[in-house]
DNA sequence: TCCAAGATTGACTCATCCGTCAGTTATCGA
DNA sequence: TCGATAACTGACGGATGAGTCAATCTTGGA
């Protein structure tokens, strides 16, 4: 071997730019130039390291999803108590800051590629069953302490997360109506209703 | 004028062929071809009512959440009680049926295009904003008669809507784990927290 | 019967863009 | 210094598909 392989960082700030261009103009719009623009490099350069358009946009979908879920590793392995973890893995998931609001729209068209892809399909499906796993171990700490309510924990978790996947997509899509506050609110209360906090009864 | 017209019965056949084509294979990968095919006519004819593909898709999207608007009024009117109508709208707008899950299909399509498109935003928001009212009416009724808690309607419609939503799109998308009565079961949660059944009190 | 205007056709133009490839450059070890 | 090979370039071929348009057909009324 001639060279060091710099393959790892030329892919990594390839499936960076392309996430970029999705977030800017979407897959629809995405030119595999205007991915090779940003990354400061050749068409040619691309398909050197991508065989075809779609290899590219599937490998970004995957980075996308692989990187979000490391992001939240960190939220679960705090020394705080399930309902906080909760909390606090609710809010950073929510789209808010930069970075994830881009996640946010790249998983959003993920999604609607994966309507007509079964590959993209069985990468979500993947993605997916982690998301919710992590959120359900959660709940199962907060139940196994006496702060979440005994419910069938994954019914739980499959609240949760599709909670707070319908609120994101009409935040992304920029409704007026669902802001940041009313995310935050809506999800507060859902929290609150499957917590037991000591003292208070709710008849409903 | 020679001929009556016929540019209604036309619009509709080329937008219904539209929107077929959007749940087969989606905006990415739809031709004004295709649509022109499904509806038994030549491309031209197509543009000789939509001037460009993107006042074809537009149409299309508006058109698709017209009907599922239309569709879901009936429910409204009925004379059964809140929690009962409440169960039905949800029931109706959860992706089941052909016809309600085609309608998804499209409008997972809208979003994602109008990530990039402020007229597709629009769209959205008149839409959605009639769609949280219609929720927000029937939990507004619940309260009056004293079968839905007293909280904030529009939170409460907001957590519905949003639940359906994200239940609705990991549906669509083929989880495994998503199934249809999974998704009941878990907007049927919901819909128990927030009734006031007599008799019963819970502890949270 | 014939006209006027609407409706429709489909071949064609023109622009776009993916993927290829022959050639070039950079970087290592020997 | 000199291969050897990885890394990279960018012009090009070829395919595709939106939108145009001249020609044709259809229909209701005069």
């Amino acid at each position: 071997m001639a060279r060091p392989s710099v393959e790892a960082q030329r892919r990594e700030q390839i499936l960076r730019a392309a996430c970029e261009v999705i977030r800017d103009k979407g897959i629809n719009a995405l030119r595999v130039s205007d991915v090779a623009a940003r990354a400061g490099m050749s068409t040619g350069a691309v398909h050197y390291y991508f065989e075809t358009k779609r290899a590219l946009t599937h490998a970004a979908f995957e980075w996308n999803f692989t990187r979000s879920l490391a992001r939240r590793e960190v939220i679960l392995t705090r020394r705080t108590s399930p309902s906080e973890r909760l909390r606090a893995f609710v809010s950073s998931y929510l789209p808010g800051d930069d970075e994830t609001t881009a996640a946010w729209h790249v998983w959003a068209e993920t999604w609607v590629e994966a309507l007509h892809d079964a590959e993209l399909r069985a990468l979500n499906e993947r993605v997916y069953e982690e998301w919710r796993s992590m959120i359900t171990e959660i709940i199962r700490d907060g139940q196994a302490d006496g702060t979440i309510i005994d419910r069938d924990p994954v019914l739980l978790a499959d609240t949760v997360v599709s909670l707070v996947d319908g609120l994101s997509m009409q935040a992304l899509v920029g409704s007026r109506h669902m802001t940041a506050s009313r995310m935050h609110a809506v999800c507060e209360h859902l929290i609150d209703a499957i917590s037991v906090s000591s003292g208070r009864v709710k008849v409903s």
